[in-house]
DNA sequence: GATGTGCTCCAAACTACGCA
DNA sequence: TGCGTAGTTTGGAGCACATC
């Protein structure tokens, strides 16, 4: 039997993986456990990251993209499980028994820092955001790719680390922008020494109207989930224009729930090919 | 032998969909 | 209409196999 039901919310996560479930995962879902230690998501589903380290988790609500946050949802349902990682679902924790793990992976990886949270979180210490930075320093074979809503901070904390040392090549940094509401991130983020600067349109909320001087990559992506929000094609072929226009690299992610007809098919269903392909574009390093 | 990698499975809560 | 099943989400666990 599983130690933790809907019945037993108290009981004890055991993990003992020779539990069975009704439940199928897909296979892109399967991630493994890499040798022995401390281990995390060395392999992702994020289409534009190979892996995912969370020195930080948990975090709280900031504009219209985070109203059906999936780390939310995914941290919540583990509330009250004590032992399990999300005892305490998605009250901002930091990890400090985390802060080393990329420097045990030794093949070099693109890593999304931070996926279930923010570093750069108003409840975040400064200490403890200098400590991911000195990871990510010495962990140099590795790229980071840190993600923040909170860019403002980002770029004050950061010109404070920059009297310290220059920023690191092998951290990009990126915001998430929903809709125009919300651009100004933009202009915070340009302000950041980064190597590579991006902007996440995900969930695309609305049209949306970038400047896209001084940025270096734009991922664009539909809302998935039960709750999603439907994404208007035409904000997806505009944006993609802006940036074949502006000669920055375009990644498409997901038509999310809905598919380019605005049925709701599932995101797997609705895939990710935009007028006939398939947009993976990378940064080109500068 | 030690370490790294790939694969499989599990967890909860909700929605969508197919079928009787 | 009601029921059962599939799908969605990521982190963590075990095991087998590969590599050094």
């Amino acid at each position: 039997m599983p130690p933790c039901s809907a019945t037993r919310p108290a009981c004890t996560w055991r993990g003992t993986g020779t539990q069975r479930s009704t439940h199928i995962l897909p296979r892109a879902l399967q991630c493994g456990r890499r040798g022995r230690g401390p281990v995390m998501a060395q392999s992702s589903k994020i289409e534009w990251t190979q892996a995912t380290w969370n020195p930080i988790t948990g975090c709280t609500k900031v504009s219209p993209g985070c109203a059906h946050c999936y780390a939310e949802t995914m941290a919540e349902r583990w509330r009250g499980i004590s032992g399990h990682p999300f005892e305490y679902g998605f009250d901002l924790q930091l990890r400090p028994n985390r802060l080393k793990l990329p420097l045990l992976w030794k093949r070099p990886k693109l890593i999304f820092v931070n996926s279930m949270s923010d570093l750069f979180h108003e409840n975040v210490p400064d200490a403890f955001v200098v400590k991911v930075f000195e990871t990510m320093r010495e962990a140099s074979w590795h790229t980071f790719q840190v993600l923040t809503k909170r860019t403002e901070r980002a770029r004050d904390l950061t010109r404070k680390l920059a009297e310290l040392d220059p920023w690191p090549d092998n951290v990009w940094m990126g915001t998430s922008i929903e809709n125009q509401r919300w651009v100004q991130r933009a202009d915070s983020l340009r302000e950041i020494p980064a190597k590579i600067r991006f902007i996440s349109c995900e969930p695309l909320l609305g049209p949306l109207r970038l400047n896209l001087h001084g940025i270096h990559w734009v991922i664009c992506g539909g809302e998935s989930g039960a709750r999603a929000r439907r994404m208007d094609p035409s904000w997806v072929r505009d944006l993609r224009d802006q940036c074949v226009a502006a000669g920055v690299p375009f990644f498409f992610k997901q038509w999310g729930a809905f598919d380019e007809n605005g049925r709701r098919v599932g995101k797997k269903r609705a895939g990710r090919i935009l007028d006939g392909q398939i947009f993976d574009e990378m940064p080109r390093l500068v």
